[in-house]
DNA sequence: CCGACAACCTGTGAGC
DNA sequence: TGCTCACAGGTTGTCG
């Protein structure tokens, strides 16, 4: 579920909740996640007042206040997802935290695969190991042709791979990757050197329309995403290839492939990108 | 440092 | 119906 986008839209579906609300403690049902959830985490958050909801990567920032402000730092992993329910609500199997809020109502993080996690970090949270070494957002102004032209130089890895590593990017999953690639006219196997700035210019600027795109989408879908409603790819009907294997390019006609490398699927244009 | 790959988990759907 | 297998939106760690 969670791709940048979502992660986006799960934070603005929190803010209006959440923001300026009071922590009354956290229920841990299972502290096994990616990493394991602090055993300090219910102390460490009780009394304490959401000041902020911010975003970095795909990570959820929570800034608690108090005599110090400190952040919780909550990744979604690949199936994790977080709503908003009244504090009475049973949990489920995989409910396996809850944040408790003063107003009767908890941020509840559901997790089946358990490749989310939860940290929390002491001051700068931008200083967290996890945080440290991650590239610039997609979004931000640190991000353009000149960014990726200048990283790529002397890379042999294949660009779908490099703009998916978060070092040289934030934020790009295999869906975007696949989506950005088709839209810049770039075949996803092409070694990442052998680009030129030109197009590089072209795929940041997909990269970045795509995402701001899905982010609206996801805007649609706020009120059903806290009321718990659950729900499917809001944006799945706007993909051009991810998903779609043998079906036409929308711009030539000719079947998409689909083609496996290490665990993630690529979907492309064999006509259209090169 | 670089690049390829395995690993962490559970749920789901296809095929038999 | 029930079993087995392949696969899924992410990221870290290891190895050559």
């Amino acid at each position: 579920m969670p791709e940048l986008p979502e992660v986006e839209t799960t934070r603005r579906g929190l803010l209006a909740y959440a923001h300026g609300q009071r922590l009354i403690t956290a229920v841990v049902r299972d502290h096994r996640l990616r990493w394991p959830v602090p055993d300090d985490l219910p102390d460490r958050v009780a009394g304490r007042p959401l000041l902020a909801l911010d975003r970095r990567a795909k990570y959820l920032l929570f800034r608690l206040g108090g005599d110090d402000v400190d952040t919780l730092i909550l990744h979604l992993g690949m199936s994790g997802s977080l709503r908003v329910v009244d504090s009475t609500v049973a949990p489920d199997k995989h409910d396996h935290i809850d944040l408790v809020l003063a107003n009767g109502r908890s941020i509840r993080l559901r997790d089946p695969r358990r490749f989310g996690s939860v940290h929390l970090e002491q001051g700068d949270a931008a200083q967290h190991f996890l945080l440290r070494t991650l590239g610039p957002e997609p979004l931000g102004d640190a991000f353009d042709d000149d960014h990726l032209f200048r990283l790529s130089r002397n890379r042999r890895v294949c660009v779908k791979d490099f703009i998916m590593n978060a070092h040289t990017v934030v934020g790009v999953g295999n869906i975007y990757a696949n989506e950005a690639l088709y839209r810049a006219g770039i075949h996803p196997f092409r070694q990442a050197g052998r680009i030129s700035r030109e197009r590089y210019r072209r795929l940041s600027a997909e990269i970045r329309a795509v995402l701001a795109e899905a982010i609206e989408r996801g805007g649609t879908t706020l009120r059903d995403f806290v009321s718990g409603e659950g729900q499917p790819g809001y944006f799945a009907q706007e993909l051009s290839v991810y998903g779609r294997g043998d079906e036409p390019c929308p711009a030539c006609g000719v079947p998409i492939r689909m083609q496996r490398r290490g665990q993630r699927a690529s979907y492309f244009c064999p006509t259209c990108q090169r």
